[in-house]
DNA sequence: CGGTAACCGGAAGATGCCCTCCACTTGAGC
DNA sequence: GCTCAAGTGGAGGGCATCTTCCGGTTACCG
């Protein structure tokens, strides 16, 4: 009761228990199978009433968002660490093949990136994040000539709806299908005849 | 009630003008907003009731199934065109080019294709067909070094897969989209180093 | 033109989903 | 230990969907 609002109320322990064993079983579930499972389905793996559940969260899109909040940071920070990588194409391959398996590995979190709940405040602030340090892998691996020049940030979207598309029965016959085509793909962003990267040249050096 | 069992009963008037009526509008309905549409919807923008649909169609499948029996006709026969082109790389990409495209401009056809309901028996033999008659188109393409050795023919269903991940609002936007994809796609395709076609040379050439 | 079988539409049954209500239980602080 | 607010589970409300039922209607055939 005293508690300071809009702080997060302290649970009781078998509260918290219950909390993160929905948590689990929901992520688990939504990765195996998809956001179209119920929320009872989810309740009872987890072990709980279907009260329980929606005490914690009060609908299921505050579940969904909650479940892939980590898995979104995880892709945004795969983003900033390409921007980091000192080859800037290596970067941009990395980030692309990663960003892939990741949704190729949980079948709900695409959905919930792409489709599900597209107005999630949260996933468009950290998506635009997201996309502006992915827009300097870009721009550095295009300085390097290995990055085709007509490439744009939106080819990013095509890639993951693309990678989204490939769904299987399996989990690992969707990585094995996003592996390939992640390889089409980064074969086909390469720039056509790489030239080796420019180099700035001082008058010092070309004069010897 | 005397016609040779097995064969189409002949329809009253009214009831062949439901008929194609409910046709006409699940093909635009389906179309437009994918399966996912109600019966309930499909017979009211047919003007019929539910039981009038449910009669000529009984199941949901059974009318998906109809829908796109012709528009699975019209891929496969595409695949045969393609097989006939003189230039075998350019009839490689235009049955690509055409496969992605029709996809794109329907919402439902790639649904009923590739997951919605998998074990429809004359869409696997449809399929079994075009894909042998791809098959050929493969190897011409790959004979005149045009298109990587390595390439297979699951290499098309990973294609329309991605391809069907590319949902957007409206037709127009995705129907861009897949062709930005495809272009990347095909250049993925092309031998890196495309070869002139290889020619066989009788001796009586050689020694002039 | 009349009889009848085929046909029709809308109401209602069955199922599955998200979510709420409520009587009962349990952990936490004194 | 005792109290009681916080927590719990399962029944069921509201809604949407696919599908069936049934009383009234209509096209076909002789």
């Amino acid at each position: 009761m005293r508690d300071v609002p809009g702080e997060t109320t302290r649970l009781r322990v078998d509260a918290r228990q219950n909390r993160d064993r929905i948590l689990a079983s929901a992520r688990e579930t939504f990765a195996a199978d998809g956001l179209d499972v119920s929320m009872t389905e989810i309740a009872r793996r987890a072990g709980v009433g279907v009260a329980t559940l929606y005490r914690r969260f009060p609908t299921k899109e505050s579940l969904v968002r909650e479940v892939f909040a980590d898995q979104l940071e995880a892709c945004t920070s795969e983003v900033h660490r390409a921007a980091e990588d000192p080859d800037p194409w290596r970067g941009f391959c990395r980030v692309v093949a990663k960003l892939c398996e990741m949704q190729a590995r949980d079948r709900g979190f695409s959905a919930a990136f792409l489709t599900a709940f597209p107005d999630a405040v949260p996933v468009d602030e950290m998506r635009a994040r997201a996309e502006e340090a992915f827009a300097g892998v870009v721009e550095r691996a295009k300085g390097v000539g290995m990055l085709r020049p007509d490439f744009t940030t939106d080819d990013l979207t095509l890639v993951l709806m693309a990678n989204n598309g490939l769904v299987t029965d399996s989990v690992d016959a969707a990585v094995a299908a996003s592996r390939r085509l992640v390889a089409y793909f980064l074969q086909a962003f390469q720039a056509r005849d790489p030239l080796p990267p420019p180099v700035r040249l001082g008058l010092r050096d070309a004069l010897g």
